[in-house]
DNA sequence: CTCATGTTCAGTATTTTACGAAGTAATGAT
DNA sequence: ATCATTACTTCGTAAAATACTGAACATGAG
């Protein structure tokens, strides 16, 4: 329970102000110039501190006011209070200089790297300078750690389903076409006669716990097709290096045509209608506070995903 | 044309103080009911401080506020400030307690020193504890150390009369009629037949430069009395001490009889009329503002001393 | 004496602070 | 899922604190 308030009313600022300036000036109509005041303000206010405080601050010397004992004191203390008071402004101004926005961002292993580096482009692009702390790691183990506040937002390639004990809300940030990429020499052999010549090809997949695995699977049985799954990989990037290696060919956003070629020196080799991976920033909250997570959602709105 | 403001608005003790209860609390509703204002008040001036500082200093976390770095830094600084706060209050209080209100008196030699104890007795009787610090002293050189602020009140005899370079004001306290005191002896031998007795008897007188020699004398031509005047004094107790050896007749108020009886063993001869003493309180300022010298005057008022 | 400084007062304007009502979010219970 | 609860925010207005003008007055200094 609140004591009874045996603390003094907190003493006002502002009139201790006055004093302050009245006593380093060393007078009212001094002071009142200063201040920009006039000088019956002044008066009045100190008089308000000195009834507030109990003692009289100043006497009437001659022509000048002098500071009494208590005055000398009040004085000593109010320069260490102003003196802290302009610290404190300037701490701030030099740590919010210096603090960059720290986002830690959990990365699902399923979400190709380059796309989350788009995703993250947005934050980066920010006017205020963005420290990026990114966690890779399975969706569920990312979704704990969002919950546990270790992580301010989680880049997936799907929704949080409606899980009991964990409140977290998913904001759609689009989707992307996919089709199938494979080295040179691959994509010569089977790009031609593609779908059908998806038969018996070596094929690298998602493991069959990502969301796109699902949708990769339908689409192949929906056209009779049985490549030869000579992979599963949990890390897209993972199965692109592979790929590189020519073990097989692989799905990839088309987005990343460009980028893959470059990279992985991959060649689409057929498009995947209606195969489409989707994006998603899992948060902890219904309306994004994070000024970067927001970046994130605006940004990917304008993306070029799909 | 806002300039760049390099000094920084000196920020509101009040936003401040607020923050700091709201870190406390560790949130805005206990913060609100612990001051006795509304939340909405709270939350306002929070956000006109971050403002002001130009940081958050709370993130909504859940459902409730957590400090940001910046805010953990501020409430290091308010921490600092409102305990020098309450420290000066303290240190106010403490001092004004302790602090009892000094009176530097200068007592004129010529004054009987049971009428200065009487007239300072209204100072030490004042509710708040006073300091007397007394000296005494040649009437003009109690007036030039009054003039140097070494004394706050002068108490005499007579009216300071207007000097040149010396800006006083004497402020009238009274004054006491006057009577002719000796040892029961000389009381005896001269009491009869007074004053007509005074012809040719041992008598004590203040020296010429005090205003109640000049009296008596006047006093003793009009009635042809022309007595012996075996010593001359500055100092009224140092001739009481003489008279009460009984080396003569000598004069004092008349209201000092009873003390005059207990301490120095002298009787009443006889009374003079017309003959009065006069105190006067000098000081620096024409209003009185020390509160013991004001004391002083308005307690002599009431005093019996005529 | 005049000037500079400070106090006091009355009446009014401006700024700051406060609060009621309504709204958003997160949380926990049914 | 729905709903009440808790915590905070936002908006518009009310109350309080603060400031100003203008004028009269006190006092000490030159």
């Amino acid at each position: 329970m609140s004591a009874p308030n045996t603390s003094p009313a907190s003493l006002n600022h502002r009139h201790l102000h006055y004093f302050w300036v009245v006593a380093k000036e060393g007078g009212i109509s001094r002071a009142a110039e200063r201040l920009g005041v006039a000088v019956q303000t002044i008066s009045a206010q100190l008089k308000e501190l000195e009834q507030s405080l109990g003692t009289t601050l100043f006497t009437q010397e001659g022509r000048r006011l002098v500071l009494t004992e208590a005055g000398r004191t009040a004085l000593h203390y109010a320069d260490q209070i102003f003196l802290l008071g302009e610290q404190l402004q300037e701490a701030l101004q030099l740590q919010s200089a210096a603090a960059s926005l720290k986002l830690t961002v959990g990365i699902s292993d399923a979400l190709p790297k380059l796309i989350a580096y788009r995703l993250l482009q947005a934050a980066i692009d920010l006017p205020q300078p963005v420290r990026l702390v990114c966690h890779e790691g399975e969706f569920d183990e990312l979704l704990a750690d969002l919950a546990l506040h270790k992580l301010d937002v989680v880049l997936t390639d799907r929704p949080a389903g409606s899980r009991p004990n964990l409140r977290v809300y998913s904001h759609p940030l689009g989707e992307c076409r996919m089709g199938v990429f494979a080295t040179a020499e691959l994509a010569a052999r089977y790009g031609p006669g593609f779908p059908d010549s998806l038969n018996g090809a070596p094929l690298l997949l998602p493991t069959r716990d990502t969301a796109l695995r699902g949708r990769i699977d339908a689409w192949l049985s929906a056209r009779n097709l049985r490549p030869d799954v000579v992979g599963e990989f949990e890390d897209s990037a993972l199965m692109m290096t592979f790929g590189r290696s020519g073990l097989g060919l692989f799905p990839a956003p088309t987005l990343l045509a460009d980028a893959l070629e470059e990279q992985f020196r991959a060649r689409p080799v057929g498009g995947m209608e209606d195969v489409r991976e989707q994006f998603y920033a899992i948060s902890n909250e219904r309306k994004i506070r994070h000024p970067a997570v927001e970046a994130i959602r605006q940004g990917a709105e304008k993306l070029p995903l799909g």
